[in-house]
DNA sequence: AGCACGCCGACT
DNA sequence: GTCGGCGTGCTC
């Protein structure tokens, strides 16, 4: 009576969107076959009392789980792999690196709608054409409505029309509707293919490269894995010798995946890209809806798209024929995850490079000390570029000492004079300063009152418009009080300065001219940014004031001046990367002014013109300080010359979060026996202790070796996630932490 | 992370 | 008398 079930002792090893370290054994659904049943594909199943969607990660036939206790899958979605065997080692290799639960890696690779459960199908794009009926109508038809008489005679000359087509010709939806209940016309969706090679890869010729670019470009290898670190000043040209590799890449047939920085993907990079090639290229920005990324997930997947640009989480994105990888602006933060999966997308991209076996580009102008190390040990190749491109020349930067100088609110006379210089000669001016708000924090002149958080270790942020204290680490929001709520006094003023301010200030110096301002706040909506720089790039002369956001990514022709009004920010910074990161942004900024014909110039408000960091980065430039940092990392033994993992914890109460920390430090130095290689550090309160109402404390492992530390922090995080302490906590573990705050 | 179960305050 | 607060325990 019985028969024998081919899938009978099979067992399924699955994977789960939730955050415990450790998969979960089923039996495969009732009435399956084996062969579908490939690890990467996507299972419903049972989950206590709800549904849930896991990646199958493996088939087997024992489980150190109760047989008894097995329960069934529900079904496989599809029985083919949502993810190929190499997005899934991927994903696993970084979720046991970063100590991260396999479910959660895998989440990230998966675009949303997959996760869900949709089908992973191409959407066709729908595309209005006539019926039979439609077209027999003969000339002059419809003329009691014309607006349909006009999509008829453009449906006559066009044959089909997209929806973006009607958008341009204005012709609304609801006339579109009016044709097809009619019978007039229908909707049809054209599924993209992969369209055969066009016989002209390029659109356009490409720049014709100088000897420097030339022999940087001729290092690339495109048949085997080898990182390249293409370090070269701002406006070098790093972009032309990506689209150069990225060409050979495609001639080969092959696909290139392009990551930037988070706000780095502006329509002006993504133009360039497709000015160049005569091919399908797709970007993953913040913009897209659900659908649309899922879309662009599977032209990637099955090779429609050829080139593939994203931000962080497109590392993850399927490719049919892998050919080469870049990263551009390497050092940006934003290529690290600060929560969650805490990956490094750039140190991802160096392992997923090596097991495809192509080449990786790392390109910046102010590289990590991480990176730079790496090159300069040989482990990437180093390829330099010195020049500037055309007939460009670096920017001269002036420091400005301004201890003891009478500041127009933040501006000394001589940056003032300098603007109005530079406006008199109808050139562009930008101001930089990374403190949005009106003014850090308020004052009382009477008594010393702050305008503290109630729920942060923080001052609370000036806003003016609208008028409101608002605290930038916890979002809590109160007004301004006309008095001091201390001593009731009227005299409380706002103390420093922020980008709001700058603008009202430089607005009341040069009435002429347009102050835009560019920060969090006032690019806060939808293309809202490209909207405020069209001025900016309309070339009449004019003040740009903002955030870091101007620092990535946008060119400005006509800016000639560059003046910043605090260079010391993150020069006594507790981070031991804020060094690092100060040279970054003020190169990053500075390598705004002056590029193409105009030659620039920057100038750097400093309190500590005679510090030696200060000093390097001004009169030698980016290369001497990192040295110096690297020299001083090398003394105090900190990355790139060991390795740090940061164990974070939160909690209502400071106690609890401090106990959790001791216990895991006891676990740890128990477990570290046969590695005396690792140091700890702590349970240390966080740079800012209380944040949001939670205590903040951390403890750090160093090791001079990977290998220890990994195999620690495995174990560590095991024990920790069942230790009853850690109910008690917010807890985390940081690997390669980038925010030691 | 969800979601249930489980014991103590202010409401129809 | 209940509705519901969030503490803790479990999920193959």
């Amino acid at each position: 009576m019985t028969q024998t079930s081919s899938t009978e002792s099979l067992l399924l090893e699955i994977a789960l969107p939730v955050p415990l370290r450790r998969c979960f054994d089923y039996l495969p659904p009732a009435d399956i076959t084996p062969s579908a049943l490939q690890p990467g594909a996507l299972v419903r199943v049972p989950f206590g009392h709800q549904e849930l969607i896991g990646v199958l990660i493996k088939v087997k036939t024992e489980s150190a789980q109760d047989l008894g206790k097995l329960r069934h899958a529900l079904a496989i979605i599809d029985p083919r792999p949502a993810l190929d065997s190499e997005l899934l080692d991927l994903c696993l290799w970084a979720a046991d690196y970063y100590q991260c639960a396999p479910g959660e890696a895998l989440q990230t690779a998966l675009p949303v709608l997959l996760r869900q459960g949709e089908p992973a199908q191409l959407r066709g794009e729908p595309v209005f054409r006539l019926t039979t009926e439609g077209k027999g109508l003969p000339e002059g038809a419809l003329k009691r409505s014309p607006k349909q008489a006009a999509l008829l005679a453009a449906l006559q000359t066009h044959h089909q029309l997209s929806r973006n087509d009607l958008d341009l010709l204005d012709i609304p939806r609801s006339i579109a509707k009016s044709l097809i209940d009619k019978g007039l016309a229908r909707i049809d969706e054209i599924v993209p293919s992969q369209a055969p090679h066009p016989a002209e890869l390029l659109r356009e010729q490409p720049l014709v490269l100088s000897d420097e670019q030339q022999a940087a470009f001729a290092q690339i290898d495109y048949g085997s894995f080898k990182t390249y670190l293409l370090d070269g000043a701002t406006g070098s040209g790093k972009t032309e010798i990506y689209l150069q590799a990225i060409e050979q890449s495609l001639k080969q047939g092959k696909q290139a995946l392009v990551l930037v920085p988070e706000i780095g993907l502006t329509p002006q990079t993504l133009q360039r890209f497709q000015r160049r090639f005569n091919l399908p290229i797709v970007a993953l920005h913040s913009g897209l809806n659900d659908r649309e990324r899922l879309d662009a997930w599977l032209q990637a997947r099955d090779g429609i798209a050829r080139i593939i640009i994203g931000t962080r989480s497109a590392l993850f994105t399927p490719l049919k024929e892998p050919g080469i990888l870049i990263i551009d602006e390497e050092h940006d933060g934003s290529f690290k995850q600060q929560d969650g999966f805490r990956y490094s997308a750039r140190d991802l991209a160096a392992v997923r490079a090596h097991r495809l076996g192509i080449p990786l580009i790392l390109g910046s102008a102010t590289p990590s000390l991480e990176t730079l190390h790496n090159a300069i040990q040989g482990r990437y190749q180093y390829l330099r570029l010195k020049a500037r491109a055309g007939n460009a020349k670096p920017p001269e930067i002036q420091l400005l000492d301004i201890r003891g100088e009478i500041l127009h609110e933040g501006f000394a006379q001589a940056s003032i004079d300098a603007i109005g210089d530079t406006l008199g000669k109808g050139n562009q001016v930008l101001v930089f300063l990374n403190r949005r708000g009106y003014a850090p924090t308020l004052e009382c002149h009477d008594c010393g009152w702050l305008a503290n958080c109630n729920h942060c270790d923080a001052r609370m942020t000036v806003h003016q418009t609208p008028r409101h204290l608002h605290c930038h680490h916890c979002d809590h929001q109160r007004g301004i009080p006309k008095r001091c709520p201390s001593c009731n006094s009227s005299k409380i003023q706002p103390i420093g300065q922020g980008t709001e301010r700058s603008e009202v200030v430089l607005q009341q110096l040069f009435p002429a001219h347009k102050v835009i301002r560019v920060d969090r706040d006032s690019t806060r909506n939808k293309n809202s940014m490209q909207k405020l720089l069209v001025d900016v790039h309309s070339g009449e002369p004019c003040i740009l004031v903002g955030t870091q956001m101007l620092a990535k990514g946008h060119h400005f022709a006509d800016v000639t001046l560059v003046v910043i009004i605090d260079a010391d920010a993150g020069l006594f910074s507790t981070d031991f990367r804020g060094a690092e990161r100060m040279g970054q942004l003020l190169l990053q900024v500075a390598g705004r002014a002056g590029r193409e014909e105009k030659s620039g110039r920057v100038i750097l408000q400093s309190h500590h013109t005679d510090h030696p960091l200060v000093q390097t980065l001004v009169q030698q430039g980016y290369h001497a300080l990192a040295d110096l940092i690297l020299h001083e990392r090398q003394i105090t033994q900190l990355p790139p010359y060991r390795h740090l993992a940061l164990i974070r914890a939160e909690s209502k109460q400071a106690i609890a979060a401090v106990n959790f920390l001791q216990t895991a430090r006891k676990i740890a130095e128990q477990l570290q026996a046969p590695h005396p290689l690792l140091n700890y550090l702590g349970p240390l309160p966080a740079m800012m202790e209380k944040r949001g109402d939670r205590f903040r404390y951390q403890l750090q492992i160093n090791s001079a070796q990977r290998k220890p530390l990994q195999q620690l922090l495995s174990e560590l995080a095991l024990q920790l996630e069942v230790s009853p302490l850690a109910k008690r906590v917010r807890w985390s573990i940081d690997v390669d932490p980038q925010e030691m705050g």
